[in-house]
Parts: structure tokens; sequence; C-alpha cells
DNA sequence: AAAATTATTAGAATTATTCCAATTCCGACT
DNA sequence: AGTCGGAATTGGAATAATTCTAATAATTTT
């Protein structure tokens, strides 16, 4: 079975569009990333980069980062204060931000959600992009229609 | 005619609600916010405030513009790295960011679409708010069915 | 392989915000 | 009115996040 995601090429090719160059920072920021999908800040991924280059510096990390932004390779979550948080899911989705254990999650949205909440907007706003947030808790799974997975396999 | 906000009174009273006073600079800060409806950083509203009580600190206004958050008098943005901007308007809304000029309007949300977009969540998934922001232009009223404005008064 | 370009690095500088300790203010009680 | 105590304000120091800068290193082009 191979990969069915073509990031290893289009990581290379995406850059080259720009063109930039695959760099061994750029492949392993970008690789911590898609590892570690739990959107974290530019220091947490300067950690995590460290123990693959240790000579790293936090200066390339925030480089490699931008980099990255531009290219759309990854993007950029910000919400509170605080610092900047990096994603590299690009399908189009919302955040929601579970107030207590303060860990963010990735949630897929239905076609046409998007188009759905453009349509509110007056004639003259073009909208480029359309973020969503949500805050709140994640409880214990809700028992709801399907009574008790104990039967499952 | 009497004024149709019940602003001043629900000001002292929310704030009375957790026990706080309506000080000077409270009150200033408000008034700014309310008179200024363009989503200011914490420094523009110390530069507006000084006209009035120009000893007023910038400390105290990061002071006020946080436990007017508290009582829930103002609400902060927080979109792009940067300062956190505060904005008074406590109806649902989104912000739609206008990319050229950097402003950021309000778009009133049509009853019912918050609950529609909540509904795409999972049913453990709890969401207290919704925050919604556009990107893009404001663009010159488009010429939509009117072929022309030529014969226009 | 020299020149030109692109990328990385460490540290200084900047920005936004919070913290702190010292007053000042205000309301309750004498 | 005078005093006590908590609440609020203040200026400056401290911190956090990010950007800038100038020097070096790596890669590509000539």
């Amino acid at each position: 079975m191979k990969n069915s995601l073509p990031a290893r090429d289009s990581f290379s090719e995406k850059l080259a569009d720009s063109g930039l160059r695959a760099t061994p920072q750029r492949e392993v920021v970008y690789d911590v990333l898609i590892k570690w999908r739990d959107h974290p800040t530019a220091e947490e991924v300067f950690a995590r980069v460290k123990a693959e280059l240790p000579t790293i510096s936090l200066a390339t990390v925030y480089n490699c980062l931008e980099t990255l932004v531009q290219c759309h390779l990854i993007r950029t979550v910000n919400f509170e204060r605080g610092p900047t948080r990096y994603c590299p899911n690009l399908h189009p989705h919302a955040h929601f931000h579970d107030e207590k254990s303060g860990d963010t999650h990735d949630i897929d949205l239905p076609a046409g959600l998007l188009d759905q909440i453009s349509a509110i907007l007056p004639p003259q706003y073009d909208a480029k992009s359309i973020e969503i947030i949500f805050r709140g808790a994640v409880g214990p799974a809700r028992a709801a229609s399907v009574p008790s997975p104990t039967a499952n396999p």
C-alpha cells in the first residue's frame, strides 16, 4: 500500500513554486508539524525539532514556519492572546478550543457550509477565507442513540 | 426622546454584580470603546482616554479593559498575531477583516446561524461560544443585476 | 572554483502585556 | 470630620513572543 499523502513531493514542489529550497531545517520543521498535529507554538516546534537537529536556532524555526505559511504548506492559528500556533491541516476546518485542557481539535466542515456562511455578507464584502473557532468543553462521550458499545467488535 | 441604550445604568450594574466600582477610569475607557467602535488596541484606547484623563496610565487601561471583559461589558478580539483588540458589541456577530485597509467590521448574524453551525460538532463537543472571522476585501458596491449606474439618480 | 544568491545563526531590539510595590481613593464606621 | 481597610491606580521593572540585524555557511550559477 502506497502512502496516500503526496506530502514529500508537494513539499519540495510548493517551496520550489516560490523559488525556495527544501532545506533540512524546513523539512524537519514540517515533519514535526505533520507528526504532532496538536497546534504547537514556535517554541514547542523548536523543542521538538532540536531532537533531530540539535543546532537549529529559534530564529530559524520562526523563519521556517513563516516560509511554510507563505508556501501554503501550513497555516497559523490565533485565538486568545498568546503565541501563534501552527497547523498543517489545509482542508477547510474549524477549530474547537477545549477550555479545560487547553487542547485544540480540528473539526471538519460539511461541504457547502462555508458558502452558506459567506452568504450572510453584504454584497461588497468578498471573503477570501473564513475562520471558525468554537470554545467550550469536550465532555465524556454522551450516551446518544447507541445504548452501549459493549457488544461491538 | 430618551436614550434607548441602557448603557450607563447597566454599566454600573454589571460592575456592581461583580462587587466592583464604576470608577472614572473605567467609565472613560468604556465610553471610548462605545464611541469609536473600530476595535482598538489597548495602546489606542490609552491614547484616546488620555484626552479626557491625561494622567491615566497604560497599566490602568489594561486593568480596566480586563475588568470590563470580566463583567461582560466588552469582548476581546484576536486574529493575526499582534495586540488584542476590544469590542463593545455584545450581540452575536462575526468579524470581517479588510486586508487592504486593516479595518475590522462587525457583521450581524442571522438568527439561527450559530445553532446551525454548532450542529456540525460531534455530540461530545459542547460549544459555549463561536467566533467567525472573515478575511478579504471590501470592494466598491458591485454592479449586480443593474447593468450600469449611468442613468441612476 | 569564484561569484552570486539563499539560508541559517546568535544575539540584540522591539512589541505587547503582566507583575509589583507604593501610593491614592473611597466608603463604612466611629 | 477623622480613621481604618479594602479596592483601584500608578510608574516602572519584568516577562514573553516575535522580529531584526549583521555575520557566517551552504548551494547554485557562471
